[in-house]
DNA sequence: TCGCTGTATTTGCTGCGTCAAGCAATCACT
DNA sequence: AGTGATTGCTTGACGCAGCAAATACAGCGA
């Protein structure tokens, strides 16, 4: 069990948290509303991409043929898929996306990265590294990095 | 300095990050975007609160008199005045909170818990606190708890 | 081939939050 | 007191994201 042995796991279910619990929450929640908010507020500001957007392109970039099928895309953004059709319409507006029909499933849709779209993200990737940095890596150690992503990875896949 | 000695500061400012960095980055992103959500969804799925309105009535609930200023009230929850006036305009609809003119400044508000919504917050509360519970808490070690904490605290007051 | 069921994606509707503008009351200065 | 600047809050217009209903296609059995 080991994280699980000292008494953090729902004890008796309405039993009220303690205060380092209580202080953990809040403030991870402030962390949740603030922190986005910061990076794309860097972003609007320098006239760069927003982070959706930004988010978007990166996880294209990185697939096979800048090539991701709709459902794939949204399942990397965590987004919607309807919240991602509307941001591949937006960024297929300006042309640093192309949507292909998917050959294998003609229901399927590509989305592909043009070079517009990656000149794009290039241009972002500074202003998107540094404030990142500042709003977020300038604060944790090196060596709290492994065992907070452990954390963190068991938050998310919490379902 | 402590924390900021083992090169997590903005080394070249234009170096990539390191994996693990990246990793920690990608995943705190994960948790950001899926833990409201989850907890929100818990909430509309038993017919409660959501966890905007639960969290405004939470920081009444636990003010002196009840009573908090609109723009107190914003800053505690972390939102923008305009935001924290619909959700109050919402609450005073459904008879859970009450506004009262400011007696020490007449340009300003206050927001009052009524007895209808202490009542709505205490019925909130349980499953508030269980959904809460299983998303995060439990995959939080006491030990941890602190020094997760310390690294939250620094994130959320960057600017 | 004709349907029928299931899956991939889009569209309609709605809620929520932001920014900019507006209104009211207070404050600072004369 | 009187005028102008400032503060506290509300309103209007807008954009983004989510859910649920609609559409488009696949794949299978009669």
């Amino acid at each position: 069990m080991g994280y699980m042995t000292s008494g953090s796991v729902s004890a008796m279910p309405d039993e009220p948290m303690s205060a380092a619990e209580e202080d953990f929450v809040r403030t991870l929640g402030r962390v949740m509303t603030a922190l986005p908010r910061a990076v794309d507020h860097d972003m609007a500001r320098s006239g760069r991409l927003p982070l959706s957007e930004y988010t978007t392109l990166m996880h294209l970039s990185e697939a096979d043929g800048r090539t991701l099928r709709m459902s794939e895309l949204a399942a990397a953004v965590n987004l919607s898929l309807s919240g991602m059709t509307r941001i591949v319409q937006r960024l297929e507006g300006r042309g640093l996306v192309r949507r292909a029909k998917c050959d294998e499933d003609g229901r399927g849709w590509n989305a592909v990265l043009t070079d517009a779209g990656l000149a794009a993200l290039e241009e972002s990737w500074p202003v998107h590294l540094a404030s990142v940095r500042r709003h977020v890596l300038d604060h944790v150690a090196d060596e709290d990095l492994t065992r907070l992503i452990d954390v963190l990875r068991r938050i998310a896949s919490a379902g």
